[in-house]
DNA sequence: GTGAAAGCGCTAACAG
DNA sequence: CTGTTAGCGCTTTCAC
């Protein structure tokens, strides 16, 4: 029934009749149980939140690639909070999953180096692990902070702030890196006043800290916001603050969000390949389970810039 | 170990403490697969496309309410294709899993009434099925359309454009009819140039749509979206032809995204509580799982209207 | 009150 | 090449 290598051929085709007359179906409870490793046909997916629509692409890339195997996914929402990460992964040990694709809460983990260490495929996406090697899948997120500020300061841009996070994630804090290098590579002072840090999971603080910059007695005339929910918190400030885009000030935002091109005016945002990431992950994941011993790789893929009419020449303010 | 009542509690310290010593954690899948019926800890949920953030949000409810119960999901994304449907049943049946929440492609699904009939625990979310009793979560489509047309022709509007689903879901049928309803409680002609249906997944499509919506001869001075996608396809197509909201046009939404409110001018919408569809949507599951013998029920949730200012009073169109 | 045994549905290993 | 068997880890039942 399972293989068809070595039968006879008439055999199989009466066994594949009576299949399909009996309506029978292989449970996959008990093949898990009996295959023990590599075969349980299950996948584990834990992410921060999956109403992000940054992370929505990356489950539909994971279950894309997943389904054309004859996966099944079980997703879980961490909501950054290590504990409910551990759960989980205990959950999806429990399920014995064929491993576990995730974005590490935190760049050091005992709970997920331990399991690299016991064995358990993992891939991380989005974040990176700093002392386990192991399969991941991010972006060049600095470079991404450098092109976005790059891009304000060609267009003249001097006093441009940040919305960053106040967490330690490996991503934001590269992408808040890109944006110093950017400066000072451009011989612009790095004002810790423009930085602003704050949770990356709320548009609502992104709001607040909008408002803050734009009180300031010099205020900046860009803003560099390093998430959707967070860029989406900076719309918000500015609109509210009767400002428009790109005449009072410029925007460029993280991730290219449906909605970015259908605003006015248009969003400029560095673009992530969340689907394509997820993708990725999940044929990283096939890889190892298929090969426990392989190396670990790390892709690294590349963001991009989408210019669009929310950043302008800059304007000088005068009092 | 699982059943406190009946052991000697030091007994039972004794137990536990072993457990944890040893790390001890039940295998789900054994569990499973000698529970049989109703304790599996696993529930199945497919959705259209979890890169919609509608669906996200049903999706988010959903899991919130089975990690309160230990519960982990497989989730799964149809792509309203029947056959995806059919096979993630399947899967999800031969992962027996306690239930499994959608909404059903299809008003008439020989698949879902099938298992229905089977006793297999189902939820439809978002959409009904119409032959079966099951029990159902959804909103109130068609007040939903009614209020929403209602607050355009009280600005005055005569000539309102729907962009509505050319596949027969019963969520966009019940909302047009609910536009039509509005129409003619108002004394205004049902104009079928004005009633366009395309396919509600694709944001480009109801580009289109708009787009020749906006070149007829006496084109309309307020257009209804049925659907967030088609919301932002019709926002691209006023912003590409250059017109403003609302000085222009009038454009009211389905589905208060998070960045209805941060655009320029913000967003007139009817609001869905998906997040809460989706609790209740598992609510419902364990119920029935409890006791499968009760009754089906249909909970109908409300619409609201957020009146933004992407709404404005009609001007008349002088040539 | 506690311990032993049967069996959930499957697959791998082995004997025919 | 085919048929039989043991056992994956657990829960339930039944005997002690």
């Amino acid at each position: 029934m399972n293989d068809a290598s070595k039968v006879n051929p008439e055999t199989r085709e009466r066994v594949q009749k009576a299949m399909r007359k009996l309506g029978y179906q292989p449970s996959r409870v008990a093949q898990r149980l009996r295959a023990t490793k590599g075969r349980s046909k299950l996948l584990g997916l834990i992410i921060p939140d999956i109403q992000n629509q940054f992370y929505s692409n990356i489950v539909r890339g994971v279950e894309d690639v997943a389904y054309g195997k004859d996966y099944a996914v079980i997703l879980c929402n961490s909501d950054e909070n290590p504990n409910k990460e551990r759960f989980y992964l205990d959950v999806l040990q429990s399920e014995s999953v064929d491993g576990v694709i995730l974005p590490p809460i935190h760049q050091y983990s005992k709970v997920v180096e331990g399991l690299v260490e016991a064995g358990v495929p993992i891939v991380c996406v989005d974040r990176k692990l700093v002392r386990e090697a192991v399969d991941t899948v991010v972006i060049n997120n600095q470079k991404g902070g450098f092109i976005a500020v790059d891009h304000l300061i060609e267009l003249g841009h001097k006093r441009i702030a940040i919305l960053s996070s106040s967490s330690q994630f490996s991503s934001f804090e590269e992408r808040q890196k890109g944006y110093e290098e950017a400066l000072k590579a451009s011989g612009i002072n790095v004002d810790p006043d423009l930085i602003r840090e704050g949770d990356p999971r709320s548009s609502e603080n992104a709001r607040e800290l909008t408002k803050e910059l734009l009180a300031l007695e010099s205020p900046p005339t860009a803003i560099f916001a390093t998430n959707n929910l967070m860029t989406l918190g900076a719309l918000e400030a500015i609109n509210e603050a009767g400002l428009k885009i790109p005449r009072d000030i410029s925007v460029v935002g993280f991730d290219d969000m449906p909605w970015a091109k259908a605003i006015t005016p248009p969003l400029t945002v560095i673009k992530q390949p969340g689907y394509e990431m997820g993708r990725r992950s999940a044929e990283l994941m096939f890889q190892r389970v298929a090969d426990p011993g392989r190396e670990p790789v790390q892709i690294t893929m590349e963001p991009s810039i989408i210019v669009r009419q929310s950043t302008g020449k800059v304007k000088i303010n005068k009092k």
